[in-house]
DNA sequence: AAATATTTTTAGTCTTATCTAAATATTAGA
DNA sequence: TCTAATATTTAGATAAGACTAAAAATATTT
């Protein structure tokens, strides 16, 4: 078993690999953890002994399988956790983050695996973000943003780019959640703004908004 | 907010108070926690520090008002997970403990009182332990030892005295657990041993059986 | 390519929670 | 009540994870 550190370390490094596509930083790693340089050596130092993560001086890190499969189950937990809180729960989708940073950190197997089931095998968090499976695998989804749609196209969201609690909160007024089916009525080429609707209603909604916004279109 | 660490101590002291009657030595705690006394003392100083015990060198500890509420919160949040361990993803209750000792150190005031709302404020966890209001206040029932009853007499099983995996499966193949009905159908003076009634099957149990079985009357 | 700026690492310190070994109180026995 | 046994505290050390300040490596500019 890994220290709540260690976890919390693999899991910005994850994150910060798909980012980045590459080597991930020391300074970049500071930042999202919001520690400084010198704390992230003396970790990575650590991380790299015990094989979940490759480090070279003055070079960066890339997580080994092992680190990554790590890291995938912490995430598994944080979203399995995320989809409890607001299903089971009635908690709205822009307060359950910080309760599943603390929930995500609970070792036992057998809680996952049953939570998981007792959720129904959920596949997406209530953000939209993909619940990687036992092995550390997601489904990748072909999922594009609401402004990359015309006039007339149809999408489920399925997610939120930003998550601050405003735009989280914003949504909510519009009643958009995942799941929700969006058409776009018209779409003003010119500042990229699109009238649309959602459920019966219909409403005029920025090009900032429209960008925020993962849907899937099939 | 306290440490993980502080908030065990409290709730062992909490345990140990409700035992002993009176001040909680070092070697008690030490034992109970499975720890050095020297580290004992060292926390003692800190909690007294945070005015949660009153501490004197020598002398043993009492938890102060404000100790006691803290304790029997974390307890309540204990007894709260267990609930759902066992009423919602269906874990036996022999199995429960160790995941609960996790869960019950999370930080959120609403998730316990959205929890304690979807398990239907549960005023039990399912080894028949009272569950600490919000105030921390317990509902003290009148509960007694099976082998208290004579025979012709009923009971509900509201908890264990002991509670040993071995024993709690013992009840699990037998059918009993919180709530269950138990007649006395006979009582053998000798040994202590009793023939009860379970649902439709009738079965002997020995006196160490019944003198750890707690049952209410009324 | 040298000079400067930026990034990263090193060295040494701090806090929390633990430990061991030694010293000091308290309690119990003769 | 004096001594022996037991309980508790003190002193000093350790490990994890963080920090600051300074040194070293890498990147960028001119």
């Amino acid at each position: 078993m890994y220290s709540l550190a260690e976890e919390n370390y693999l899991k910005a490094i994850y994150h910060l690999e798909q980012e980045t596509k590459g080597e991930v930083s020391t300074n970049a790693i500071a930042e999202r953890m919001a520690t400084k340089p010198s704390s992230v050596t003396d970790m990575m130092r650590k991380l790299a002994d015990k094989k979940l993560l490759s480090y070279k001086r003055y070079k960066g890190v890339l997580l080994t399988s092992e680190g990554r499969k790590t890291a995938a189950n912490v995430i598994r937990k944080h979203r399995l956790w995320e989809v409890f809180l607001v299903e089971k729960l009635d908690f709205h989708w822009d307060e359950v983050h910080e309760i599943a940073e603390q929930l995500e950190h609970v070792q036992s197997e057998k809680l996952i695996a049953k939570l998981d089931q007792f959720l129904g095998n959920p596949d997406f968090d209530p953000h939209g973000d993909p619940i990687p499976d036992q092995h550390g695998n997601v489904k990748r989804t072909e999922k594009k943003l609401l402004s990359e749609l015309d006039k007339k196209q149809r999408g489920v969201c399925v997610g939120v780019k930003e998550s601050s609690s405003d735009f989280l909160q914003y949504l909510d007024k519009k009643k958009i959640t995942i799941g929700t089916k969006v058409t776009v009525l018209g779409k003003e080429f010119f500042d990229g703004s699109m009238v649309i609707q959602v459920g019966r209603d219909q409403f005029f909604i920025s090009k900032k908004i429209a960008e925020n916004l993962y849907v899937q279109t099939n």
